[in-house]
DNA sequence: CGTCCACGTCTAC
DNA sequence: TAGACCTGGACGG
């Protein structure tokens, strides 16, 4: 479920809900089989302090010991339906709730994913199999692309090289639909003719920044930090759920206009 | 009841 | 390029 818009938005709630608060431990539940050893954390009496970023649709969450300079980093993907939920006691804790946050005044910060694909690590930086944040790093997702639109990799149509992460890292399924629909662009394209478009690559910063603003996708029994939303995801969207679509090589369905369908077929 | 579908990765023939 | 990994909502009989 979440795309780079939610995942930005839930580490903005993360961070609302938990600066300032101290942190004793972080658990995760039995269900889970996620093999990360969460007894890793700052090893500081008086605990630790946590602060989420996020880049596409990777997130991290940087935990400091509260006095010392101990520092460990871990990285959270939400896969499709993972999202933060703050509790005020352990007997609040949401059902499908798998990894726990625990503070010193009894909060806990949960992850709740009821497919549980989200998954965490110990990491030390950003993951290399992902590029740039096509919103918040729109330079380097540029020059990303154009240092790598050689490779062969970009003779695969857009609508497909649009979901790699590699190169559009935060792009899923709805974003892909909304962009190649703004953009005008045939989503079979060979990619490397694709991106030549300046209004592709433009739109792969504003569809992502206006879903933001929006505030993100209908995750279930999640609730926007930014309040009302003026706008709902499903009124919002143009072409994702509402023009044609078909299953592309990956078995995931692509939404595009009806002014495509035939070349789609020739393909 | 059953079958299909979902905003995402992974790894194994 | 299948499947595997998961739960639950929508919809059909």
């Amino acid at each position: 479920m979440p795309e780079l818009a939610e995942v930005k938005l839930m580490t903005e709630f993360f961070n609302s809900q938990t600066k300032s608060k101290k942190f004793r431990a972080v658990h995760k539940s039995p269900e889970s089989k996620v093999k990360t050893d969460l007894n890793l954390t700052p090893t500081d009496v008086d605990g630790f302090y946590v602060e989420a970023q996020s880049r596409g649709k990777e997130s991290i969450i940087i935990l400091k010991g509260v006095k010392s300079n101990e520092q460990r980093t871990l990285n959270v993907t939400y896969g499709m339906s993972g999202y933060w939920k703050k509790v005020h006691e352990l007997s609040k804790l949401p059902d499908h709730s798998h990894l726990m946050f625990e503070a010193f005044d009894g909060s806990i910060m949960c992850l709740v994913d009821v497919r549980r694909f989200a998954k965490w690590k110990w990491v030390t930086g950003w993951s290399e199999n992902r590029g740039p944040d096509p919103v918040f790093e729109f330079d380097l997702f540029v020059e990303n692309l154009k240092q790598n639109s050689h490779k062969k990799i970009f003779n695969k149509p857009i609508c497909e090289l649009l979901m790699d992460q590699k190169y559009f890292n935060g792009i899923g399924n709805y974003l892909r639909a909304e962009i190649l629909d703004r953009a005008n662009v045939n989503p079979w394209t060979p990619a490397n003719v694709a991106i030549e478009n300046g209004k592709l690559l433009a739109l792969c910063r504003i569809v992502p920044a206006e879903a933001y603003k929006i505030g993100g996708g209908s995750i279930k029994d999640w609730k926007n930090p930014y309040g009302e939303q003026k706008m709902t995801m499903k009124e919002w969207l143009q072409c994702y759920g509402k023009k044609e679509s078909t299953i592309d090589k990956t078995g995931r369905r692509v939404w595009f206009d009806k002014k495509y369908l035939i070349l789609n077929e020739e393909k």
